[in-house]
DNA sequence: GCGACAG
DNA sequence: ATCTTGTCGC
């Protein structure tokens, strides 16, 4: 992929959330790229301190069920994590990781919160209005948002709404009995859309098969030659 | 003020 | 997110 235009990002301070706030107006809420089929799981591993973190990206087809492209980017992180702000943290490094991609994506998997979100830009919708393609989130856990437990089978799903009644994204059980996986639309996707897409990269795992390679690279300890150690894990 | 709180 | 070994259950 090319280069994103790099703009304001301010870490944190009182302004973070207006500007999540302001940028959550570019979000647009259109129809997935009609036969999307290269997705780009996306997450980040950290080292025991959380000083050092590691981005990972996965290109998978759909149709074929192969990877096409993967790679990881490292560096520091300098923002701390507070809930709300998870982008502020991670989308630098992720961004880096993008920017030496080949492989011109359809859409971005991301494992965090789309707009279902204090401010409706979580994660997801950051990085899609970002680069200006098309996200969903894909988080493990719920941040914002009424919902209901959905069916104990695989496939159930149940909504999320916002305070005010609008559907926001989807409770997805993605395991016969396991936990769900709460998932909304980024950028350029609707929660319908959002919901089919998660719905048919399932590959067994919890998490659907793009963001269940990326959590994997993030986590794999890379080649070491003799004397070399792992930034994230040393000894 | 209290409780919640992605990764 | 990471810290940590075995253990209970399908
Ligand atoms: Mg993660």
């Amino acid at each position: 992929m090319s280069r994103y235009d790099p703009f304001p990002s301010l870490p944190s301070g009182p302004d973070a959330g207006a500007l999540q706030s302001q940028l959550a107006n570019r979000v647009e809420l259109s129809p997935l790229p009609p036969g999307w089929r290269r997705v780009a799981g996306i997450d980040l591993a950290m080292g025991r301190h959380s000083h050092l973190g590691r981005a990972a990206v996965v290109v998978w087809d759909r149709e074929s069920g192969t990877i096409v492209e993967e790679l990881r980017h490292e560096g520091p992180l300098n923002v701390p994590y507070r809930p709300g702000f998870l982008a502020y943290r991670e989308a630098p490094l992720i961004l880096e990781c993008l920017e030496r991609l080949r492989t011109l994506p359809d859409l971005l998997m991301c494992d965090g919160q789309g707009i279902a979100h204090p401010r409706g830009l979580g994660i997801a919708a950051h990085l899609g209005v970002h680069t200006g393609l098309s996200s969903i989130g894909v988080a493990k856990s719920p941040l914002f948002g009424r919902w209901e437990h959905p069916g104990l089978e695989v496939g159930c799903t149940s909504r999320i709404l916002a305070p005010d009644g609008r559907r926001i994204g989807s409770v997805i059980r993605s395991r016969a009995g396991g936990r769900p996986l709460w998932v909304s639309p980024g950028h350029r996707c609707t929660v319908a859309d959002a919901e089919a897409a998660v719905l048919a990269c399932l590959r067994g795992h919890r998490l659907p098969e793009p963001t269940h390679l990326a959590d994997r690279l993030s986590k794999r300890r890379p080649d070491l030659i003799p004397e070399e150690v792992d930034p994230l894990f040393p000894a």
